[in-house]
DNA sequence: AGCACGCCGACT
DNA sequence: GTCGGCGTGCTC
């Protein structure tokens, strides 16, 4: 039997492929290789070598080519994915695929890691002096004047540049050119001192240095979490070590970015999917290198090589963006917690409201946890009041008591900031005649009024139809939009504070690169101003005259099915009322509901986050539910229901009898329609983490062999986050 | 997934 | 008579 090469490649199959050794050149575990594949080639990693084929003589093909020296995936990583895509049960080719960039699965040479730069030709610079460009233009040739600058760079000093550099490139006023031998190092900004819990901190994770430990660090909003990453990652680059530093989502960047760059004085790698492929291959390859040291990213970045590797962080460890939803559903902070243990180092989880998971692990005494309590930027942490909505006379959903403390807050020259998680004019188009709404005919869900546009809009699949001017059903012309959304309350507090800016911040209005940045810096620091938005309100940028946040119906977070809804919704009101009160004014909260009496909110308002969350893993516990049980669901869908009920039955019936299992399933999808698609799934629990493996690793392989599978679209969601 | 093969409908 | 619909099978 001929020894083999075992090959990762980009399939979503659960197999490597094995291939006859290449004619010439080394074939290292963890090299890429270019390989025959069915009727084209494929470049894939080599995972095993010298190993007994497991296929037939005839079937076995050469590799063509081997297009490393050295291997591109370390031992540490290659150990990594082949973990990871066991314990998703993921394809391991796809693991592979994830962790490399775009430009290195392809077969061409590795890119020059050090990056181009754009640089002002003679024409540019008499043009610069003569002073015959405007606009981006004329910003971009200045921006060049002094010196050559790459992307990064310019990332950084201008928006929009790219377009002004195509035109000012075909018109021969710029070219691209060789990066200097080593640019000026940036100057670095002092640190700030430390308080006596940061300090703390800082020194319990560097006295883990070189060695794997989690921390929790539980820090609420404004206590200066940023300040101790800060101060690690500065331990860890004069110990000669990387760091990588992992947030939710870029949109926190920008500004995080500038702040490393110039508290650290070292390049800082920023990966995340809007990269340019090129420049996201570079800074892959020069951390890879080690010429550089520091790396920020979002989910995937998680996969960063750290040969040198000295601290990982994982910011905001809560959030669900975390979680990979399609292809391979990898974790992004559990994997940052795999390779701490096989790297030797510790992984710093950060937030000011950790995950029921983490909480867990630290009462487990598996991760040790670490506070920082005080607000030094703040006078005192800010009041939280609910307010009964029961009863009340309102004003586009909005009480009395409501408005009356925007005014106040508007009056005294400060800024409110009322939350809403409903983008659009209002949820439902409600027919006064007759009681029937507008319905989006693929996910059979209230559509929602979205005014700017005059169309009804399905948040759930993006279908779109225009507002009918009269009930299809009675021909009445009573259609009254119900419930408010962000635009409606945008349009009411415009009507109540005629005098005050009224800001709306949401998925529509800041659609474009850096508009939620931009319409931030329009706020004047000093004036009165009111901000209307979702979601995204809940982190970013600074707003120290931020004294009043209004929390407006989050009522569906305390009745939804979803069990993990109550932790999600205490995650983001506390997310939400620590933007009050940042600077030296108290802040202040207000909490609009039907529901004041309940549990949760009773024990979120009196007792804070940890005790709501104490109490939550409490029930966590009483019903086996995560992190206290564990759960893999496999979802199905078709335009059939019967397609999907019969795949999931044969999925069912091929499962082990076994009492480590419960099974719950068939069963329809909490959003049994979405999109046309007929959905359901299985939900398969267990206590014991290791009995839910063995059982449902050997399944996994069978499902798509099984005789409906074909008929329909399935996936496998080990931890699933969302049961949607 | 991505691709080719293969067998039945509406068109030049 | 063909172009092309997506069901089925395969990738070492």
């Amino acid at each position: 039997m001929p020894s083999v090469l075992r090959v990762a490649l980009p399939v979503p199959l659960p197999t490597l492929f094995d291939y006859l050794p290449p004619a010439n050149g080394e074939a290292a575990i963890g090299c890429r290789v270019l390989v025959p594949f069915g009727r084209g080639k494929a470049v894939g990693v080599i995972v095993e070598t010298d190993r007994p084929s497991q296929v037939g003589n005839a079937r076995l093909k050469r590799v063509l080519r081997i297009l490393d020296d050295a291997p591109l995936l370390d031992a540490e990583l290659m150990q990594t994915l082949a973990w990871a895509a066991d314990y998703w049960l993921g394809a391991p080719g796809e693991a592979y695929a994830n962790a490399l960039p775009l430009l290195l699965r392809e077969d061409k040479p590795l890119p020059e890691t050090r990056e181009p730069v754009w640089q002002l030709t003679i024409a540019g610079r008499s043009a610069l002096d003569a002073g015959s460009r405007r606009g981006g233009s004329r910003a971009l040739l200045q921006a060049l004047s002094a010196a050559p600058l790459p992307a990064a760079e310019l990332d950084t000093l201008l928006t929009d540049w790219r377009v002004a550099a195509r035109r000012l490139s075909e018109a021969r006023l710029i070219e691209r050119g060789e990066p200097m031998a080593s640019s000026t190092s940036p100057s670095t900004l002092p640190a700030p001192p430390l308080h006596a819990e940061q300090q703390a901190a800082v020194g319990a994770v560097a006295e883990a240095f070189g060695k794997f430990q989690p921390f929790l660090l539980d820090g609420v909003t404004g206590s200066g979490k940023t300040e101790v990453y800060l101060a690690l990652i500065e331990r860890a680059l004069a110990q000669g070590r990387q760091a990588l530093l992992l947030v939710p989502e870029i949109g926190l960047a920008p500004q995080t970015v500038r702040r490393l760059r110039e508290r650290l004085g070292v390049p800082v790698e920023v990966l995340h999917s809007n990269l340019a492929e090129g420049e996201r291959a570079r800074a892959w390859l020069r951390m890879r290198s080690g010429e550089s040291k520091v790396v920020l990213g979002t989910r995937s970045a998680v996969f960063t090589p750290l040969p040198q590797a000295g601290l990982i962080i994982v910011d905001e460890e809560h959030d669900g963006a975390y979680k990979q939803q399609e292809g391979f559903r990898y974790h992004a902070r559990d994997l940052a917690l795999v390779r701490g243990r096989a790297l030797n180092v510790p992984v710093l989880l950060g937030s000011a409201t950790p995950s029921l998971e983490s909480l867990a692990n630290v009462e487990a005494g598996r991760y040790q946890a670490l506070h920082l309590r005080s607000r030094p930027s703040a006078a005192k942490p800010p009041q939280v009041q609910i307010i009964d909505m029961r009863a009340q006379r309102l004003e586009h959903g909005l009480s009395p008591a409501l408005l009356h403390a925007v005014g106040d807050t508007v009056a005294r020259g400060e800024q409110v900031l009322v939350f809403r998680n409903r983008r659009g004019y209002a949820p439902v188009l409600l027919c006064h005649g007759c009681g029937w709404h507008a319905e989006c005919p693929r996910c059979e869900h209230p559509m929602t009024l979205h005014a700017g546009w005059r169309r009804l809009v399905c948040h759930h699949c993006d279908h779109q139809s225009a507002v009918p001017t009269t009930c299809p059903v009675c021909g009445s012309n009573e259609l009254k939009p119900q419930g408010q959304g962000t635009e409606r309350l945008e349009e009411a507090l415009t009507a109540q504070f005629p005098q005050t800016p009224v800001l709306r911040i949401d998925r529509e209005t800041t659609r474009r690169r850096d508009a939620f940045e931009q319409l931030l810096d329009n706020l004047q620091a000093d004036a009165p101003a009111i901000l209307v938005g979702t979601q995204m309100l809940a982190k970013g940028h600074d707003l120290p005259n931020l004294t009043l946040v209004a929390i407006v119906g989050v009522d569906e977070g305390l009745l939804s099915v979803d069990f993990r809804a109550s932790e999600r919704l205490a995650q983001l009101v506390v997310q939400v009322a620590g933007r009050a009160g940042r600077a030296r004014k108290p802040g202040r909260v207000l909490l609009q509901t039907h529901h004041p009496d309940h549990p949760l909110l009773r024990s979120l308002l009196s007792q804070g986050y940890a005790a709501a969350a104490k109490d939550l893993l409490g029930e966590r516990n009483q019903t086996g539910l995560p992190p206290y049980g564990h759960q893999v669901l496999l979802r199905a869908e078709a335009h059939q229901r019967l397609a999907v009920d019969t795949f999931l039955g044969e999925a069912r019936a091929a499962l082990p009898e076994t009492d480590t299992l419960q099974i719950a399933g068939p069963m329809p999808a909490p959003m049994p329609l979405r999109a046309g698609r007929q959905r359901g799934q299985l939900l398969i629990e267990s206590t014991t983490r290791r009995h839910l493996h063995a059982v449902v690793r050997p399944w996994s392989l069978q499902l798509a062999q099984l005789p409906g599978a074909r008929k329909v679209r399935w996936s496998l969601d080990v931890d699933p986050v969302d049961l949607y």
